[in-house]
DNA sequence: TTGTAGGCGTTATCAG
DNA sequence: CTGATAACGCCTACAA
């Protein structure tokens, strides 16, 4: 591998002027630029963005993590920091905390060795000690998806108490009485917690109460969707109608209901959250709320970027609108 | 930020041993170990992995390059080699080609640049040039999906070809004489192509002659699927069965199907390929060719980690099986 | 417009 | 078991 001196020498020039070309072609003058360029063609240079990383501080690289990327709501706004971050010529480095604490924390320490400019973090525990030190360490980040209304924390996601609100609100409206919920685990994500906040508030809104056995927290997967479903369906008095904190549950709660017989949506109203691509391609097409993954993804990655630059930033909080879909997994009771 | 400088000036001993008690501690004695943390932690020492790369010219990241992190089999091969990745203490640098080789060469130089140790790419061009360079400058690199049965390129994939025509035998051991298939653009995916080149070969084992019609190169997306779809029953004479190169294509295909007022699977027999976990969630349940993606993304990974240790090796060909898995999406004429 | 030279944080070689 | 010191490849004042 040559480096800029090979190419200085053969060039006849010194490596300032290099990495001037590399860096700033236009402060040098044309012919000299020409020579430069043409030495690096014969000895094959390839720059070497390590070496500028460690000298500037800076490595054109950001941390995304994520629960998993297994579910598409996570693809989607994956992607819009991509796109957003390519177009700044910046790459991320992906990983996934499969919702435990530690490996986020373990994640988030080694980027960091790795000198990462930022992250954009969808967190399972928004007051955790990581994040407190990423803050008090000055290292820009902004969460994804959680939306602290104030805080130290930059953040962009939506409102998450409205969408559950909304989407029980539409059950209600529906005629139903005996709602259920299935809800990731509050205790690694605060997302499903704010949705349930939701869920619950709208039922007192519509003296509905509130029963407790009704509620099932679970795996964010289709199968926990499916086993949450199939148990309260065994309950005594089960329910007509459920709201799923995200899509893949409400598929997986679809399948658990024609599982132990049902037609959807008669016998069965579901509702999810997310809307991730495919929940319109089902049958019936699932009413969900509506979550702009991909913008999110974008919005964040924009903010962050905005962050890195003006190191002295106050932490800004970005609440995006959630809309409810009315598809149709829903049905009159 | 203090660097082990500090912290070998605060604990009395030299830069190389505040390295060794990083990296090699047994090799230093326990006393001046301790001495030694003992200073990182007074100093709030952080490991500077970046300047590590740069003097060892190993960075402990891979390059991850895919078409789409939107498809979940690109997600479940991607988790399958960040787990295996991050048990050896290595993280991944994730890029999305969209099927672009500009995007696709784009990313492989930057990546370069960024001094990756290695890549797993599933291309768009097996034939292209950045590839070769690639094995001309022995960056250790493994194609995942693709299965060139020979040549200079490490890989892991299924048989293509044989999928392809299981899928095929299937439909036509119920019955089908016309069978379409929805493919991914040829130009763009030999994996397709592969496929295709099976769904042609079955028929002519069965004596079926090939409708040039009922061959349609779209998208490899939802809306390429229904689309292709409805073109094909616009059709004369459209077929009674299709065959598409991925379950993205088929669930688009099946809704297309529907919106055109069939009732599956009796008007219509659809088979995918790839059996993304949400295929037997959806209704019918898909028949679909499977594929291992987890285990593709792990067992790639694996291999690039053998061949970043041993620089020398041949390139080595992996082919995993692929199997049919009938459900619900397939019916007798 | 171009050159000089020090610095970025860690590893690695070679002595001691 | 420990220390000195030269790399590693590029950037960036500061000079010229």
């Amino acid at each position: 591998m040559s480096t800029i001196l090979d190419v200085a020498k053969l060039a006849g020039v010194s490596t300032a002027t290099v990495s001037r070309v590399i860096n700033l072609p236009q402060t040098v003058r044309e012919s000299t630029r020409k020579k430069v360029q043409h030495a690096m063609g014969v000895c094959n240079y390839k720059y070497n963005a390590l070496a500028r990383g460690f000298a500037t501080k800076k490595t054109n690289t950001i941390g995304l993590i994520i629960p998993n990327i297994n579910n598409p709501v996570f693809a989607e706004s994956t992607r819009g920091v991509q796109d957003y971050a390519d177009s700044n010529k910046t790459q991320i480095i992906l990983g996934n905390t499969y919702y435990q604490y530690e490996k986020e924390e373990g994640l988030i320490n080694t980027l960091r060795e790795k000198q990462v400019d930022g992250f954009i973090i969808t967190t399972t525990n928004p007051k955790s000690i990581v994040l407190n030190s990423l803050v008090e360490e000055k290292v820009p980040f902004v969460l994804l998806y959680s939306t602290p209304k104030k805080g130290a924390f930059s953040a962009v996601g939506v409102d998450n108490f409205k969408g559950g609100y909304l989407a029980t609100e539409h059950l209600v409206k529906l005629g139903h009485k005996r709602i259920g919920m299935i809800a990731g685990k509050f205790s690694i994500s605060d997302r499903s917690l704010h949705r349930w906040h939701g869920y619950r508030q709208c039922l007192k809104n519509y003296n509905i109460d509130y029963d407790n056995k009704l509620l099932f927290q679970t795996n964010y997967s289709l199968a926990g969707g499916k086993v949450s479903m199939e148990k309260m369906l065994a309950l005594q008095d089960p329910p007509t109608a459920v709201f799923c904190s995200n899509d893949y549950m409400a598929l997986g709660a679809m399948k658990g209901a024609r599982e132990c017989g049902l037609s959807l949506p008669q016998d069965m109203s579901i509702v999810g959250f997310d809307d991730i691509q495919i929940a319109s391609y089902v049958v019936p097409r699932l009413t969900t709320i509506h979550q702009p993954a991909y913008e999110m993804g974008k919005l964040g990655a924009k903010l962050l970027f905005s962050l890195m630059e003006e190191k002295t930033g106050k932490p800004v909080q970005k609440m995006l609108a959630s809309s409810l879909v009315v598809r149709g997994s829903t049905h009159g009771v």
